[in-house]
DNA sequence: TTAATATACATAATTTTCTTATGTATATAA
DNA sequence: TTATATACATAAGAAAATTATGTATATTAA
């Protein structure tokens, strides 16, 4: 996913939050903002961001529609109801990851 | 590694933390740590943290000396001078880490 | 006394989730 | 015409977990 492995299972959490803000991308449009967002600090891979499209399509929380510009075929993609209702979920799991980290290695001895 | 999937990488870091602030510490004694510092929300299995510690070892990142109380063995670990140098640069990773999903997951818009 | 729980280690099989490499195809800039 | 950008996809392999199992001692509860 990038050059950083700490990640690992956090990519499920970013997709679905940037449909979430974003109503529907496709997944070149995916890697190229979380790029800019994170100021090239994280550059997710093909090999690791279609299969997890994939996935959460699989799993009834993405829904795609394709469509043809400039002769290229997009692949967007979009929450479902399931999908949407998982975010908010996710995101908690993950803000109580962080502060757990944060909790672990001192990162905030005393936070205020 | 606890019912958390969002944990895994970030397993080393948190050993070579506790073994920078606790001097030495085995395996149990580790999980109980953990078990406290977040109030019961991540909880180590054995079949990750024992292999991790060996391959932190077998990296030269720690060290061990046995130790028998109470007529049970006991495996203390410690960081080598390599392990103390490591500890540093992944807790920094770590941040950076954080940093980057709380932009990409808008935890903290404002953050000040 | 015996069953359950806690302490303390370990490993094997499997699964999940990446990386790395490869493949196809079009458009544009050097 | 070559490299880069856009846009998808998958396969092989590695890393790091989960789940299950095994050994052994000590303590607590039924």
């Amino acid at each position: 996913m990038s050059n950083n492995q700490l990640i690992k299972g956090t990519l499920q959490t970013i997709i679905l939050k940037l449909l979430e803000d974003n109503k529907q991308m496709y997944g070149y449009e995916i890697t190229q903002k979380v790029k800019e967002t994170t100021s090239g600090e994280i550059l997710l891979t093909e090999g690791a961001l279609y299969p997890a499209l994939h996935k959460l399509e699989a799993d009834g929380l993405l829904e795609t529609h394709a469509q043809v510009v400039d002769n290229r075929v997009r692949k967007y993609y979009a929450l479902t109801e399931k999908g949407g209702k998982e975010v908010t979920s996710k995101i908690e799991e993950a803000q109580n990851f962080i502060e757990q980290l944060n909790l672990l290695l001192n990162l905030k001895p005393g936070l205020q």
